[in-house]
DNA sequence: TAGACGAGAGCGAACGTTCATTCGCTGCCG
DNA sequence: CGGCAGCGAATGAACGTTCGCTCTCGTCTA
């Protein structure tokens, strides 16, 4: 992970690879039957611990202000060197029809998540009814790419001190009118 | 373009993109000193693109209706075959600090423009005044780029068609308050 | 208990391919 | 005749992958 952080897909070498792990070409064969395992494998591994970012938000005082607390989550974990894993595997995966393939599973999972919070926060009061869930849910995940994407290519805007100003705009958009904030 | 767009940064060789163009190697070099020129090119021209977009803007109705217009011509584009560029060369950018020189003064110019556009329509009362224009620029520059993004991963997903809700959900956000739609 | 054995982890030189780039050349045109 | 566009085989480096090897064990046999 941490080469293929470094220096991206194809910049990541096998033999990069075995120098960091500290492993013959011949020894990491052995554990992975190709290189495009290896990148199967990573994902594989964040598809199970996204499993877990969701697991508090209903816990929170708001469904809105826990998902914005898995953004931040997501975010913090995104200071690690294995950050840029992210959006590279986005990139990626629009030509690379074997990954899209591993990608997607993890990628459905996180919208089931999400459209069972948004349901909740619709019977909670915390979303007009009137809206189109599924509108509603497809502006969220784009706008959490977009936050992934922009925290890696400006860390300097340092986008985790804006949530708080992120949140009161995302509340004022799915709020039911004359109940903002 | 055709080349970078079909197999990517690393997948395009010089050969494939002699083949494309009709050319030989030593001809291309005559051109190009490099390979990272071309892409350096690539990114310049779309830069120069980039620079009317925002010419519209001002004679739409609505200021964000204008924006939202940009947005989608920007997604047109993208369905032509050059248009995986774009994720590619943002996913790129986050580690290629040459490319990333190259991408920013784009970047800038967007920013400067969207600025102008936010400012006129705070003018015009389509959004609330008490809202901080750094704020609104950044989330919209988000949005923009998940969109990019999310319309190349998901084309499937016809975000082209959703931008009437996506407008509405916008304007929501931004209006000022009792002035919805 | 000593020793032979086999499975599998690890090794790293070597393989064939492909890469970006070079260079000596040809032919065109002012 | 000189400059330059174009050519394409050649270059060396780097790539992903392979393979025959050694070493380490746990297990079985005498």
């Amino acid at each position: 992970m941490a080469c293929f952080a470094r220096d991206g897909f194809h910049g990541a070498s096998m033999q990069k690879i075995c120098a960091e792990a500290g492993m013959s070409p011949g020894a990491l064969y052995r554990h992975f039957p190709s290189k495009e395992a290896i990148i199967a494998a990573i994902v594989e591994d964040e598809r199970a611990d996204r499993l877990h970012v969701f697991d508090e938000v209903r816990k929170a005082p708001t469904i809105l202000g826990g998902l914005m607390g898995c953004l931040r989550q997501l975010l913090e974990e995104q200071t690690l060197p294995t950050a840029t894993l992210g959006p590279e595997i986005m990139a990626e995966a629009i030509r690379n029809a074997p990954l899209r393939a591993a990608v997607e599973p993890c990628e459905e999972e996180t919208r089931v998540h999400l459209r069972a919070a948004l349901e909740e926060a619709v019977a909670r009061g915390e979303i007009d009814p009137g809206l189109s869930l599924d509108e509603v849910m497809i502006l969220l995940q784009i706008m959490g790419d977009g936050i992934i994407l922009n925290h890696q290519l400006h860390p300097e805007w340092r986008i985790t001190a804006r949530l708080p100003d992120i949140h009161r705009l995302v509340v004022r958009m799915l709020a039911p009118a004359g109940r903002e904030g």
